[in-house]
RNA sequence: GUGGGCGUAGCUCAGUUGGUUAGAGUCCCAGAUUGUGAUUCUGGUUGUCGUGGGUUCGAGUCCCAUCGUCCACCCCA
Protein backbone atom coordinates (compact mmCIF):
# COMPACT_ATOMS: atom_id res chain seq x y z
CA UNK A 1 0.00 0.00 0.00
CA UNK A 2 1.43 3.44 -0.72
CA UNK A 3 1.09 6.15 1.46
CA UNK A 4 -2.36 7.69 2.15
CA UNK A 5 -3.39 11.61 1.57
CA UNK A 6 -5.83 12.92 3.93
CA UNK A 7 -8.23 15.76 3.73
CA UNK A 8 -6.60 19.42 4.22
CA UNK A 9 -6.59 20.17 8.07
CA UNK A 10 -9.60 22.21 8.87
CA UNK A 11 -11.67 20.85 5.74
CA UNK A 12 -14.19 18.26 6.37
CA UNK A 13 -15.84 15.68 4.24
CA UNK A 14 -19.91 15.72 5.29
CA UNK A 15 -20.61 11.89 4.82
CA UNK A 16 -23.81 10.10 3.19
CA UNK A 17 -24.92 9.77 6.55
CA UNK A 18 -24.67 13.85 7.58
CA UNK A 19 -25.81 14.91 4.21
CA UNK A 20 -30.03 14.23 4.93
CA UNK A 21 -29.51 17.19 7.70
CA UNK A 22 -27.58 19.49 5.40
CA UNK A 23 -30.35 19.18 2.59
CA UNK A 24 -33.26 19.61 5.11
CA UNK A 25 -31.45 22.74 6.39
CA UNK A 26 -31.07 23.94 3.15
CA UNK A 27 -34.20 23.30 1.80
CA UNK A 28 -35.58 25.04 4.83
CA UNK A 29 -33.22 28.63 4.26
CA UNK A 30 -34.04 28.23 0.25
CA UNK A 31 -38.01 28.54 1.31
CA UNK A 32 -37.84 30.95 3.40
CA UNK A 33 -35.53 33.48 2.03
CA UNK A 34 -37.67 32.72 -1.25
CA UNK A 35 -40.63 33.69 0.96
CA UNK A 36 -39.59 37.38 1.69
CA UNK A 37 -38.78 37.66 -1.95
CA UNK A 38 -35.33 37.01 -2.02
CA UNK A 39 -33.59 35.61 -5.25
CA UNK A 40 -30.38 33.50 -5.35
CA UNK A 41 -27.07 34.62 -6.53
CA UNK A 42 -24.39 32.15 -7.22
CA UNK A 43 -20.73 33.70 -7.01
CA UNK A 44 -16.92 32.83 -7.63
CA UNK A 45 -14.95 30.95 -4.48
CA UNK A 46 -12.21 33.22 -5.64
CA UNK A 47 -12.29 37.18 -6.01
CA UNK A 48 -9.19 39.67 -6.36
CA UNK A 49 -7.52 39.65 -2.83
CA UNK A 50 -7.86 43.42 -3.11
CA UNK A 51 -11.94 42.93 -2.87
CA UNK A 52 -11.67 42.12 0.57
CA UNK A 53 -8.87 43.99 1.97
CA UNK A 54 -10.69 46.87 0.54
CA UNK A 55 -14.38 46.09 1.90
CA UNK A 56 -13.48 43.53 5.64
CA UNK A 57 -10.60 45.60 6.30
CA UNK A 58 -7.14 45.61 5.85
CA UNK A 59 -5.76 45.48 9.47
CA UNK A 60 -8.86 43.46 10.16
CA UNK A 61 -7.15 39.47 11.78
CA UNK A 62 -9.57 37.95 8.41
CA UNK A 63 -6.93 39.45 5.92
CA UNK A 64 -4.02 39.78 7.46
CA UNK A 65 -3.49 36.44 8.57
CA UNK A 66 -6.54 34.11 7.92
CA UNK A 67 -7.26 34.15 4.04
CA UNK A 68 -6.21 32.00 1.36
CA UNK A 69 -4.17 34.18 -0.81
CA UNK A 70 -2.15 33.14 -3.79
CA UNK A 71 -0.93 34.33 -7.00
CA UNK A 72 -2.33 32.69 -10.14
CA UNK A 73 -0.59 31.92 -13.70
CA UNK A 74 -1.18 35.55 -14.56
CA UNK A 75 0.33 37.21 -11.37
CA UNK A 76 -2.61 37.65 -9.82
CA UNK A 77 -3.36 38.07 -6.44
CA UNK A 78 -6.53 36.13 -5.53
CA UNK A 79 -8.01 34.72 -2.55
CA UNK A 80 -10.59 32.16 -1.43
CA UNK A 81 -13.65 34.30 -0.58
CA UNK A 82 -13.58 34.58 3.63
CA UNK A 83 -17.15 35.90 3.14
CA UNK A 84 -19.89 36.39 1.33
CA UNK A 85 -20.72 40.08 1.38
CA UNK A 86 -17.85 41.51 -0.31
CA UNK A 87 -18.23 39.21 -3.68
CA UNK A 88 -22.19 39.66 -3.88
CA UNK A 89 -21.63 43.52 -3.63
CA UNK A 90 -19.01 43.44 -6.43
CA UNK A 91 -21.22 41.42 -8.43
CA UNK A 92 -24.18 43.99 -7.85
CA UNK A 93 -22.25 47.08 -9.21
CA UNK A 94 -20.43 45.41 -11.53
CA UNK A 95 -24.09 44.12 -13.59
CA UNK A 96 -25.39 47.24 -12.67
CA UNK A 97 -27.99 45.21 -10.44
CA UNK A 98 -27.99 48.32 -7.88
CA UNK A 99 -28.01 51.24 -9.98
CA UNK A 100 -31.48 53.24 -8.52
CA UNK A 101 -32.77 49.80 -7.75
CA UNK A 102 -33.61 47.51 -4.86
CA UNK A 103 -32.36 43.90 -5.02
CA UNK A 104 -33.14 41.21 -2.48
CA UNK A 105 -30.38 38.77 -2.58
CA UNK A 106 -29.10 35.14 -0.90
CA UNK A 107 -26.15 33.07 -1.27
CA UNK A 108 -25.17 29.82 -0.21
CA UNK A 109 -21.92 27.93 0.05
CA UNK A 110 -18.76 27.37 1.47
CA UNK A 111 -15.78 30.16 2.63
CA UNK A 112 -12.56 29.68 3.40
CA UNK A 113 -10.43 31.25 6.43
CA UNK A 114 -7.28 29.65 7.78
CA UNK A 115 -8.17 29.75 11.39
CA UNK A 116 -6.58 26.38 14.27
CA UNK A 117 -9.81 24.67 13.77
CA UNK A 118 -11.53 23.91 16.54
CA UNK A 119 -16.11 23.08 17.63
CA UNK A 120 -17.49 25.06 15.34
CA UNK A 121 -15.02 26.29 13.35
CA UNK A 122 -13.30 24.75 10.78
CA UNK A 123 -10.77 26.44 7.18
CA UNK A 124 -14.17 25.50 4.96
CA UNK A 125 -16.84 26.39 6.24
CA UNK A 126 -20.30 26.97 4.79
CA UNK A 127 -22.48 30.29 5.28
CA UNK A 128 -26.13 31.45 3.60
CA UNK A 129 -26.31 34.66 4.02
CA UNK A 130 -28.71 37.79 2.59
CA UNK A 131 -27.71 41.04 1.47
CA UNK A 132 -30.80 43.43 1.13
CA UNK A 133 -29.95 46.63 -1.00
CA UNK A 134 -31.28 49.96 -1.53
CA UNK A 135 -33.33 50.26 1.09
CA UNK A 136 -32.22 52.81 4.37
CA UNK A 137 -35.42 52.49 6.40
CA UNK A 138 -35.52 50.48 9.88
CA UNK A 139 -38.50 47.84 8.45
CA UNK A 140 -35.90 46.16 6.12
CA UNK A 141 -33.56 45.73 9.01
CA UNK A 142 -36.35 44.74 11.17
CA UNK A 143 -37.86 41.98 8.40
CA UNK A 144 -34.57 40.61 7.88
CA UNK A 145 -34.25 39.95 11.75
CA UNK A 146 -38.04 38.98 11.71
CA UNK A 147 -36.99 36.16 8.84
CA UNK A 148 -33.76 34.94 10.92
CA UNK A 149 -36.20 33.95 13.75
CA UNK A 150 -38.83 32.09 11.52
CA UNK A 151 -35.83 29.87 10.03
CA UNK A 152 -34.91 29.02 13.76
CA UNK A 153 -38.56 28.18 14.38
CA UNK A 154 -38.90 26.38 11.00
CA UNK A 155 -36.00 24.04 12.33
CA UNK A 156 -37.19 23.85 15.74
CA UNK A 157 -34.23 25.54 17.31
CA UNK A 158 -34.97 26.94 20.38
CA UNK A 159 -31.54 27.57 21.66
CA UNK A 160 -31.06 30.97 20.49
CA UNK A 161 -31.29 34.37 21.43
CA UNK A 162 -30.89 38.00 19.37
CA UNK A 163 -28.30 40.81 20.49
CA UNK A 164 -28.94 43.96 18.73
CA UNK A 165 -26.60 47.42 18.98
CA UNK A 166 -26.05 50.16 16.99
CA UNK A 167 -22.56 51.25 15.67
CA UNK A 168 -24.05 54.68 14.39
CA UNK A 169 -22.98 56.47 11.26
CA UNK A 170 -18.85 56.13 9.75
CA UNK A 171 -18.26 59.21 11.70
CA UNK A 172 -20.02 58.98 15.13
CA UNK A 173 -18.10 55.76 15.27
CA UNK A 174 -14.62 57.65 14.22
CA UNK A 175 -15.44 60.16 16.95
CA UNK A 176 -16.75 57.62 19.70
CA UNK A 177 -13.26 55.34 18.37
CA UNK A 178 -11.20 57.91 19.30
CA UNK A 179 -12.66 58.85 22.54
CA UNK A 180 -12.32 54.74 23.65
CA UNK A 181 -8.32 54.80 22.80
CA UNK A 182 -8.00 58.21 24.60
CA UNK A 183 -9.94 56.45 27.65
CA UNK A 184 -8.09 53.09 27.62
CA UNK A 185 -4.54 55.10 26.77
CA UNK A 186 -5.50 56.41 29.88
CA UNK A 187 -5.45 53.32 31.61
CA UNK A 188 -2.74 51.33 29.96
CA UNK A 189 -1.64 49.46 32.70
CA UNK A 190 -4.53 47.94 33.51
CA UNK A 191 -5.14 46.40 29.82
CA UNK A 192 -4.11 42.60 29.23
CA UNK A 193 -1.88 41.74 26.68
CA UNK A 194 -4.57 41.29 23.93
CA UNK A 195 -6.08 44.81 24.83
CA UNK A 196 -2.86 46.61 24.42
CA UNK A 197 -2.72 44.91 20.56
CA UNK A 198 -5.85 45.77 20.29
CA UNK A 199 -6.01 49.38 21.23
CA UNK A 200 -4.03 49.97 17.65
CA UNK A 201 -5.96 47.69 16.01
CA UNK A 202 -9.56 47.56 16.77
CA UNK A 203 -10.11 49.00 20.04
CA UNK A 204 -13.71 48.56 19.27
CA UNK A 205 -13.31 44.72 20.44
CA UNK A 206 -11.63 45.65 23.42
CA UNK A 207 -15.37 45.84 24.97
CA UNK A 208 -15.72 42.14 23.85
CA UNK A 209 -13.07 41.06 26.09
CA UNK A 210 -13.67 37.92 27.57
CA UNK A 211 -11.22 38.76 30.50
CA UNK A 212 -12.68 38.69 33.85
CA UNK A 213 -9.95 41.09 35.21
CA UNK A 214 -11.37 43.66 32.63
CA UNK A 215 -14.73 43.99 33.20
CA UNK A 216 -14.55 46.49 35.57
CA UNK A 217 -12.53 48.59 33.09
CA UNK A 218 -14.73 48.28 30.07
CA UNK A 219 -17.71 48.78 32.52
CA UNK A 220 -16.29 52.41 32.83
CA UNK A 221 -15.58 52.85 29.49
CA UNK A 222 -17.11 55.64 27.66
CA UNK A 223 -20.52 53.94 25.88
CA UNK A 224 -20.99 53.52 22.29
CA UNK A 225 -25.18 54.65 22.47
CA UNK A 226 -24.01 57.84 24.00
CA UNK A 227 -22.23 58.75 21.29
CA UNK A 228 -24.49 57.80 18.41
CA UNK A 229 -25.43 60.10 16.10
CA UNK A 230 -29.11 61.67 16.09
CA UNK A 231 -30.40 59.76 12.85
CA UNK A 232 -28.85 56.35 13.83
CA UNK A 233 -30.44 56.86 17.38
CA UNK A 234 -34.11 57.46 15.60
CA UNK A 235 -33.32 54.16 13.24
CA UNK A 236 -31.91 52.09 16.42
CA UNK A 237 -35.25 53.22 18.28
CA UNK A 238 -37.35 52.67 15.23
CA UNK A 239 -35.97 49.67 14.97
CA UNK A 240 -36.82 48.24 18.31
CA UNK A 241 -40.12 49.19 17.78
CA UNK A 242 -40.57 47.57 15.49
CA UNK A 243 -38.99 44.63 16.53
CA UNK A 244 -41.62 44.43 19.32
CA UNK A 245 -44.46 44.61 17.32
CA UNK A 246 -43.10 41.75 15.08
CA UNK A 247 -42.81 39.93 18.15
CA UNK A 248 -39.36 39.20 18.49
CA UNK A 249 -37.81 39.03 21.45
CA UNK A 250 -34.30 40.85 21.76
CA UNK A 251 -31.76 42.30 24.73
CA UNK A 252 -29.50 45.20 23.56
CA UNK A 253 -25.61 44.42 23.75
CA UNK A 254 -23.86 47.75 24.28
CA UNK A 255 -20.87 46.06 23.60
CA UNK A 256 -21.44 44.00 20.89
CA UNK A 257 -18.91 45.19 18.08
CA UNK A 258 -18.52 43.44 14.70
CA UNK A 259 -15.10 42.24 13.29
CA UNK A 260 -15.36 43.55 9.71
CA UNK A 261 -15.36 47.25 8.95
CA UNK A 262 -17.55 47.75 6.89
CA UNK A 263 -20.52 47.44 9.54
CA UNK A 264 -22.26 51.00 10.33
CA UNK A 265 -25.48 51.59 12.54
CA UNK A 266 -27.93 48.37 13.09
CA UNK A 267 -25.65 45.18 13.79
CA UNK A 268 -27.23 41.96 15.59
CA UNK A 269 -26.09 38.43 16.78
CA UNK A 270 -28.18 35.42 17.47
CA UNK A 271 -26.32 33.65 19.99
CA UNK A 272 -26.02 30.22 21.73
CA UNK A 273 -24.28 28.85 24.95
CA UNK A 274 -24.54 25.24 23.47
CA UNK A 275 -21.40 25.57 21.12
CA UNK A 276 -18.24 25.97 23.47
CA UNK A 277 -16.78 28.75 22.24
CA UNK A 278 -17.85 29.56 18.98
CA UNK A 279 -21.49 31.30 20.11
CA UNK A 280 -22.72 32.81 17.11
CA UNK A 281 -24.44 31.00 14.60
CA UNK A 282 -26.35 33.96 13.05
CA UNK A 283 -24.45 37.53 12.43
CA UNK A 284 -25.23 40.54 10.42
CA UNK A 285 -25.70 44.34 10.04
CA UNK A 286 -26.19 47.60 8.40
CA UNK A 287 -23.39 48.32 5.83
CA UNK A 288 -24.93 51.69 4.43
CA UNK A 289 -20.86 52.56 2.87
CA UNK A 290 -19.89 49.70 1.42
CA UNK A 291 -21.38 49.77 -2.11
CA UNK A 292 -19.60 53.48 -2.49
CA UNK A 293 -16.29 52.32 -0.82
CA UNK A 294 -16.15 49.59 -3.47
CA UNK A 295 -16.39 51.56 -6.47
CA UNK A 296 -20.46 51.69 -7.17
CA UNK A 297 -22.75 54.43 -6.04
CA UNK A 298 -23.81 55.21 -2.47
CA UNK A 299 -26.37 52.59 -1.94
CA UNK A 300 -27.97 51.67 1.48
CA UNK A 301 -27.81 48.14 2.68
CA UNK A 302 -28.11 45.39 5.56
CA UNK A 303 -27.33 41.17 5.64
CA UNK A 304 -26.38 38.87 7.47
CA UNK A 305 -24.61 35.31 6.95
CA UNK A 306 -25.48 32.27 9.21
CA UNK A 307 -22.78 29.57 9.91
CA UNK A 308 -24.14 26.53 8.67
CA UNK A 309 -22.37 23.88 10.79
CA UNK A 310 -23.00 25.92 13.64
CA UNK A 311 -26.73 26.16 13.04
CA UNK A 312 -26.65 21.81 11.92
CA UNK A 313 -25.18 20.86 15.40
CA UNK A 314 -28.48 22.75 16.95
CA UNK A 315 -31.32 21.12 14.90
CA UNK A 316 -32.20 17.68 16.38
CA UNK A 317 -31.15 14.71 14.04
CA UNK A 318 -34.35 13.45 12.53
CA UNK A 319 -33.84 12.86 8.88
CA UNK A 320 -32.08 9.38 8.15
CA UNK A 321 -31.01 8.21 5.26
CA UNK A 322 -33.98 7.65 2.32
CA UNK A 323 -34.28 4.12 1.98
CA UNK A 324 -34.83 2.43 -1.40
CA UNK A 325 -38.96 1.40 -2.18
CA UNK A 326 -37.64 -1.85 -3.53
CA UNK A 327 -34.50 -4.12 -3.73
CA UNK A 328 -33.95 -6.08 -6.96
CA UNK A 329 -32.21 -9.36 -6.61
CA UNK A 330 -31.53 -11.64 -9.30
CA UNK A 331 -29.99 -15.26 -9.10
CA UNK A 332 -28.06 -16.58 -12.29
CA UNK A 333 -26.35 -15.38 -15.44
CA UNK A 334 -30.03 -14.79 -17.38
CA UNK A 335 -31.55 -13.53 -14.47
CA UNK A 336 -28.92 -11.06 -14.00
CA UNK A 337 -29.36 -9.68 -17.69
CA UNK A 338 -33.41 -9.72 -17.30
CA UNK A 339 -32.76 -7.97 -14.45
CA UNK A 340 -31.30 -4.92 -15.55
CA UNK A 341 -33.96 -4.57 -18.54
CA UNK A 342 -36.89 -4.86 -15.45
CA UNK A 343 -34.94 -2.00 -13.23
CA UNK A 344 -34.79 0.33 -16.09
CA UNK A 345 -38.71 -0.54 -17.37
CA UNK A 346 -39.47 0.12 -13.67
CA UNK A 347 -37.71 3.30 -13.27
CA UNK A 348 -39.45 4.32 -16.29
CA UNK A 349 -43.19 3.20 -15.53
CA UNK A 350 -43.15 4.18 -12.08
CA UNK A 351 -42.28 7.82 -11.25
CA UNK A 352 -40.20 8.85 -8.10
CA UNK A 353 -39.46 4.81 -7.49
CA UNK A 354 -36.03 4.74 -5.24
CA UNK A 355 -35.16 1.20 -6.77
CA UNK A 356 -32.03 -0.57 -6.34
CA UNK A 357 -30.92 -3.53 -8.61
CA UNK A 358 -28.42 -5.78 -6.47
CA UNK A 359 -24.89 -5.93 -7.72
CA UNK A 360 -22.22 -7.70 -6.53
CA UNK A 361 -23.63 -11.11 -6.73
CA UNK A 362 -24.11 -13.70 -4.38
CA UNK A 363 -27.13 -16.27 -4.08
CA UNK A 364 -30.23 -15.14 -2.75
CA UNK A 365 -29.28 -15.30 0.73
CA UNK A 366 -26.61 -13.11 0.42
CA UNK A 367 -28.88 -10.86 -1.17
CA UNK A 368 -31.94 -10.49 0.92
CA UNK A 369 -29.15 -10.15 3.57
CA UNK A 370 -28.49 -6.43 1.74
CA UNK A 371 -31.94 -6.07 0.73
CA UNK A 372 -32.98 -5.97 4.50
CA UNK A 373 -30.01 -3.51 5.48
CA UNK A 374 -30.97 -1.15 3.33
CA UNK A 375 -34.08 -0.63 4.30
CA UNK A 376 -35.99 -1.47 1.52
CA UNK A 377 -39.58 -2.22 1.72
CA UNK A 378 -40.22 -5.22 -1.00
CA UNK A 379 -37.95 -7.06 -2.18
CA UNK A 380 -38.16 -8.25 -5.88
CA UNK A 381 -36.71 -11.91 -6.74
CA UNK A 382 -35.92 -12.96 -10.23
CA UNK A 383 -34.68 -16.49 -10.60
CA UNK A 384 -34.62 -18.63 -13.66
CA UNK A 385 -37.66 -20.06 -12.64
CA UNK A 386 -39.44 -16.73 -12.33
CA UNK A 387 -38.00 -15.92 -15.43
CA UNK A 388 -39.01 -18.87 -17.24
CA UNK A 389 -42.70 -18.12 -15.96
CA UNK A 390 -42.44 -14.52 -16.59
CA UNK A 391 -43.04 -13.53 -13.48
CA UNK A 392 -41.31 -11.82 -10.27
CA UNK A 393 -41.34 -13.08 -6.22
CA UNK A 394 -42.38 -10.54 -4.08
CA UNK A 395 -41.56 -10.33 -0.66
CA UNK A 396 -42.19 -7.79 1.94
CA UNK A 397 -39.61 -7.28 4.22
CA UNK A 398 -40.03 -7.24 8.02
CA UNK A 399 -43.80 -7.89 7.27
CA UNK A 400 -45.76 -11.16 7.55
CA UNK A 401 -47.35 -10.53 3.71
CA UNK A 402 -45.59 -12.05 1.03
CA UNK A 403 -47.44 -11.94 -3.09
CA UNK A 404 -45.87 -14.94 -5.22
CA UNK A 405 -45.21 -14.67 -8.40
CA UNK A 406 -46.48 -11.32 -9.51
CA UNK A 407 -46.66 -10.88 -13.81
CA UNK A 408 -43.79 -8.45 -14.85
CA UNK A 409 -46.44 -6.27 -16.35
CA UNK A 410 -48.39 -5.52 -13.29
CA UNK A 411 -45.41 -5.27 -11.43
CA UNK A 412 -45.50 -1.46 -11.40
CA UNK A 413 -48.83 -0.94 -10.57
CA UNK A 414 -47.71 -2.97 -6.98
CA UNK A 415 -44.85 -0.59 -7.01
CA UNK A 416 -46.97 2.50 -7.25
CA UNK A 417 -48.91 2.02 -4.16
CA UNK A 418 -45.82 1.66 -2.02
CA UNK A 419 -44.74 5.51 -2.60
C1' G B 1 -0.33 32.37 16.11
C1' U B 2 -0.43 30.51 21.93
C1' G B 3 -1.70 26.65 25.61
C1' G B 4 -3.61 21.79 27.21
C1' G B 5 -5.77 16.61 26.31
C1' C B 6 -5.65 12.54 22.89
C1' G B 7 -3.65 9.25 18.49
C1' U B 8 -3.93 0.82 19.34
C1' A B 9 -8.56 -3.37 13.60
C1' G B 10 -13.52 0.09 9.03
C1' C B 11 -16.08 1.95 13.97
C1' U B 12 -16.11 2.18 19.81
C1' C B 13 -12.31 1.11 23.02
C1' A B 14 -9.00 -2.48 26.67
C1' G B 15 -3.77 -3.22 27.06
C1' U B 16 -1.48 -3.55 34.53
C1' U B 17 5.61 -0.91 37.50
C1' G B 18 8.72 -1.68 29.72
C1' G B 19 8.83 -8.66 29.02
C1' U B 20 7.33 -13.88 24.16
C1' U B 21 3.46 -14.70 18.23
C1' A B 22 -1.28 -7.26 20.46
C1' G B 23 -6.99 -8.06 22.63
C1' A B 24 -12.67 -7.31 23.24
C1' G B 25 -17.18 -5.59 21.23
C1' U B 26 -19.17 -4.08 16.66
C1' C B 27 -18.97 -4.46 11.41
C1' C B 28 -17.95 -7.70 7.35
C1' C B 29 -17.58 -12.93 5.28
C1' A B 30 -18.72 -18.29 5.62
C1' G B 31 -21.41 -22.29 7.91
C1' A B 32 -25.51 -24.24 11.24
C1' U B 33 -30.54 -23.17 13.01
C1' U B 34 -34.95 -20.39 11.40
C1' G B 35 -40.94 -19.94 7.31
C1' U B 36 -34.46 -18.42 1.56
C1' G B 37 -34.03 -11.79 5.54
C1' A B 38 -33.83 -10.11 11.05
C1' U B 39 -33.00 -13.20 15.99
C1' U B 40 -29.61 -17.39 18.00
C1' C B 41 -25.05 -20.52 17.64
C1' U B 42 -20.09 -21.77 15.45
C1' G B 43 -15.93 -20.35 12.73
C1' G B 44 -13.02 -16.72 9.97
C1' U B 45 -10.58 -11.97 7.77
C1' U B 46 -8.72 -7.26 9.38
C1' G B 47 -3.54 -3.78 12.50
C1' U B 48 4.01 -0.90 9.87
C1' C B 49 0.02 0.27 18.02
C1' G B 50 -0.12 8.21 13.64
C1' U B 51 5.12 8.96 11.56
C1' G B 52 10.56 9.43 12.33
C1' G B 53 14.44 9.17 15.66
C1' G B 54 16.44 7.86 20.65
C1' U B 55 17.07 5.00 25.54
C1' U B 56 17.09 -0.46 26.51
C1' C B 57 18.95 -7.28 26.13
C1' G B 58 13.75 -5.95 25.02
C1' A B 59 9.17 -0.22 23.59
C1' G B 60 1.98 -0.08 22.23
C1' U B 61 4.10 1.31 27.17
C1' C B 62 9.79 5.76 28.62
C1' C B 63 12.28 10.38 26.03
C1' C B 64 12.63 13.90 21.73
C1' A B 65 10.79 15.61 17.21
C1' U B 66 6.96 15.75 13.69
C1' C B 67 2.00 15.21 11.76
C1' G B 68 -3.06 14.69 12.85
C1' U B 69 -7.23 15.43 16.12
C1' C B 70 -10.13 17.60 20.09
C1' C B 71 -10.82 21.69 23.56
C1' A B 72 -9.65 26.60 25.20
C1' C B 73 -7.24 31.49 24.07
C1' C B 74 -7.41 34.52 19.84
C1' C B 75 -10.79 35.40 15.77
C1' C B 76 -15.54 34.95 13.83
C1' A B 77 -20.49 32.76 11.15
Amino acid sequence: MSQQIQAVRGMKDILPQETPLWQRVEQTLRETFGAYGYSEIRLPLAEKAELFERSIGAVTDIVEKEMYTFEDLNHERLSLRPEGTAGCVRAGIEHGLLYNQIQRLWYMGAMFRHERPQKGRYRQFHQAGIEALGMEGPDIDAELIAMTARIWKSLGVTSLALQINSLGTLAARQVYRARLVEYFSGHQALLDEDSQRRLSTNPLRILDSKNPAMRELILAAPQLLEHLDAESLAHFERLKDLLDSAGVQYSVNPRLVRGLDYYSKTVFEWVTDQLGAQGTVCAGGRYDGLVEQLGGKATPAIGFAIGLERLLSLVETQAGLQAPHAYLLVAGATAERAGVKLAEALRDAVAGLRLVMNCGGGGFKAQFKRADKSGARVALLLGDEELAKNVVGVKFLREERAQQEVPMDTLAALLRELI
